[in-house]
DNA sequence: CTTACGGCCTGGGTGC
DNA sequence: TGCACCCAGGCCGTAA
């Protein structure tokens, strides 16, 4: 599942093949999860690529236009749960549900793998970029403590909806909040709000640090994400409560649960990360 | 303004 | 061995 670190992971390793080549040619397959497949056959081929970003969980690859036509305008694609955007020769043999192929003027190709398709690809100019983008929240690894507070505390919502929400902090999914929140010792329910000042400290720590390291170990290779280059990461084999329903908590042996939260599965320790008072009210009323 | 929920999509796992 | 069913979850549109 791309998240932040996966995503960052995969722009790095484009970063390496990608800045001063000019796309061939363009070849779609599917093109469900594209917003203006002609667009892209009749931009790119020519457009020389300038550098490739990631904004949150987006990554970014900024073109130059044809010679004589001038500006700049970004291709932005989200990887959505199974996308994989891989740079490789072209008699690599091709993955199933490969969708999208650019053929790059140094011999290699760009190829776009998605088996679910919830990934996401359009065109944008410049002045479409900047206004899609001012609408996101703080990177959490560029926030400054006081900012991370602020945003946190702005919205009277559960601390796993306010870090899963992309208006709040950009870049944060499903594994990495239920690992940050573990590490901080706070119950996914708990309303941002009503956090401590200490709680909240603790939690720019942990968010933080678990990206990096996450950055570090190359992403979390839970189902089908692979980097650049098609190779897995190792930050699943740093997991301490994502996916571990039933298993001993590493902290103190209680049983790691799972809830509901946000709509989302949500796992944490019992022990170290208590429950706010309303839930633990409801808990002890449902459960007589 | 807020939160909640269904739908999108495929593959892997489970239970009968 | 086959088949129905459920689940993974980011994001968007719609409803409350």
């Amino acid at each position: 599942m791309p998240e932040l670190p996966e995503v960052e992971t995969v722009a790095r390793g484009l970063q390496a093949f990608l800045p001063g080549r000019r796309i061939l040619n363009v070849r779609l397959g599917k093109t469900d999860f594209i917003d203006d497949p002609a667009a892209i056959e009749r931009e790119l081929p020519g457009c020389r690529i300038l550098a490739v970003r990631r904004f949150g969980k987006f990554l970014l690859l900024d073109f130059e236009r044809k010679p004589g036509h001038g500006g700049q305008f970004s291709l932005q694609v989200h990887l959505g749960m199974t996308g994989q955007l891989v740079t490789c020769p072209p008699e690599v043999r091709i993955a199933p549900h490969t969708h999208l192929f650019f053929a790059l003027d140094d011999g290699r190709e760009l190829r776009y793998t998605d088996i679910r398709r919830f990934g996401r690809i359009r065109l944008l100019s410049n002045d479409a970029r900047e206004s899609f983008l001012e609408e996101f929240g703080l990177d959490p690894l560029e926030a400054t403590e006081e900012n991370f507070h602020v945003s946190i505390r702005s919205r009277r919502a559960r601390i796993k909806a306010l870090l899963l929400d992309q208006h709040v902090l950009r870049g944060i999914g499903n594994i990495y909040t239920d690992e940050s929140l573990w590490r901080a010792r706070i119950h996914p329910m708990r309303l941002g709000e009503k956090l401590k000042g200490e709680e909240l400290h603790r939690l720019f720590r942990t968010v933080q640090h678990v990206l990096r390291e996450a950055i570090r170990l190359r992403g979390s290779s839970v189902s089908d994400y692979v980097d650049a280059n098609g190779e897995q990461g190792e930050f699943q084999l740093r997991h301490r409560v994502y996916m571990r329903e039933g298993k001993k908590c590493f902290r103190c042996a209680a049983v790691i649960r799972r809830v509901i939260v946000a709509g989302r599965s949500s796992y944490f320790c019992p022990r170290c990360q208590t429950a706010p008072r309303q839930v633990r009210k409801k808990t002890k009323v449902n459960s007589k």
